[in-house]
DNA sequence: AGGGAAACCCGAACGC
DNA sequence: TGCGTTCGGGTTTCCC
């Protein structure tokens, strides 16, 4: 389930092979995976288009073309990486690019949740995200500012992405962990203090992530090891590393919902 | 505005 | 063994 570090890793290994690059033919075995535009007409857009710029904004990569923008959320169990042209269609193959290097690109989802769209403005699909956890425009005090001006549980929050962009599940869960938060307090309860806690948790998660190339969970996303230092996601009922408290499990927002009655009060 | 639920999906895990 | 059921995960959309 690719979050923020697992797309960050995607799209740093895919950028060399991808830069400079000419789509040359597409396949395309499950239409619905185009958000936009109609599928018919994806291919004739797309095809002869220059790769330009491969980026990565929360959990979209972004492949800048000569003429337009191709924007791919993995979600759930999407994956995607090159093989050498042709390539016949595997099980879960949802969209082939093959490119003018000999190389074809693989989009791989095997619950069909993910998406690619192809915008002559990236802001269309991008454009309510909130802040990268990484820019300058997101800091303590903006953090703490954002937490006040809402009245929300912090787990459903952080999951938002319009709130703060790239955070998923499982670095939520270790970000307010890290930070002695617990997952049901109100936004408008924090002080300055715990929203400078949180914030830097958030950035030490994220960073701890993109340093182990992400995490290796389900069967679909691998490479990464980040999963050898989760400290309370999928550790129901193990003791916490800090106190020695079992692990709880609850359900917030219809998310399962991991943290430490021991460490995480409250209050 | 916030929160709950359903929808989109399918393979794994579980229950009998 | 084999079948049916439940679950999870990111996001959007709808409803209260």
């Amino acid at each position: 389930m690719p979050e923020l570090p697992e797309v960050e890793t995607i799209t740093r290994n895919l950028r060399p092979a991808l830069l400079g690059r000419q789509v040359v033919s597409v396949g395309l075995f499950w239409p619905r995976t185009l958000a936009t535009p109609a599928a018919e007409r994806f291919a004739e857009q797309i095809s002869g288009q220059r790769i330009e710029q491969v980026t990565r904004r929360a959990k979209y990569i972004h492949i800048t073309l000569s003429g337009g923008h191709l924007l791919i959320h993995l979600r759930m169990s999407g994956d995607l990486f090159m093989r050498p042209s042709p390539y016949a269609a595997q099980p879960h193959d949802r969209l082939h690019l093959m490119l003018d290097s000999g190389e074809t690109l693989v989009f791989n989802d095997t619950r069909k949740f993910g998406r690619v769209w192809l915008v002559d403005q990236p802001d269309e699909v991008l454009g309510k995200l909130g802040p990268e956890p990484f820019s300058v425009e997101f800091s303590s005090a903006s953090l703490h500012t954002a937490l006040q001006s809402h009245h929300r549980q912090l787990k459903p929050l952080l999951l938002d992405q319009s709130f703060v962009a790239g955070l998923g599940n499982i670095y939520s869960d270790e970000a307010l962990h890290l930070s002695g938060l617990h997952p049901l307090r109100q936004s408008d309860t924090i002080s300055y203090e715990e929203a400078g806690k949180l914030f830097d948790a958030i950035r030490a998660v994220l960073q701890t992530g993109i340093d182990n190339n992400g995490a290796s969970i389900d069967w679909v996303y691998r490479g990464g090891s980040f999963q050898n230092h989760f400290r309370v996601y999928g550790r129901t009922g193990e003791a916490c590393l800090v106190c020695n408290t079992p692990i709880q499990r609850i359900v917030v927002g219809q998310r399962s919902t991991h943290f430490c009655p021991g460490c995480q009060l409250r209050a």
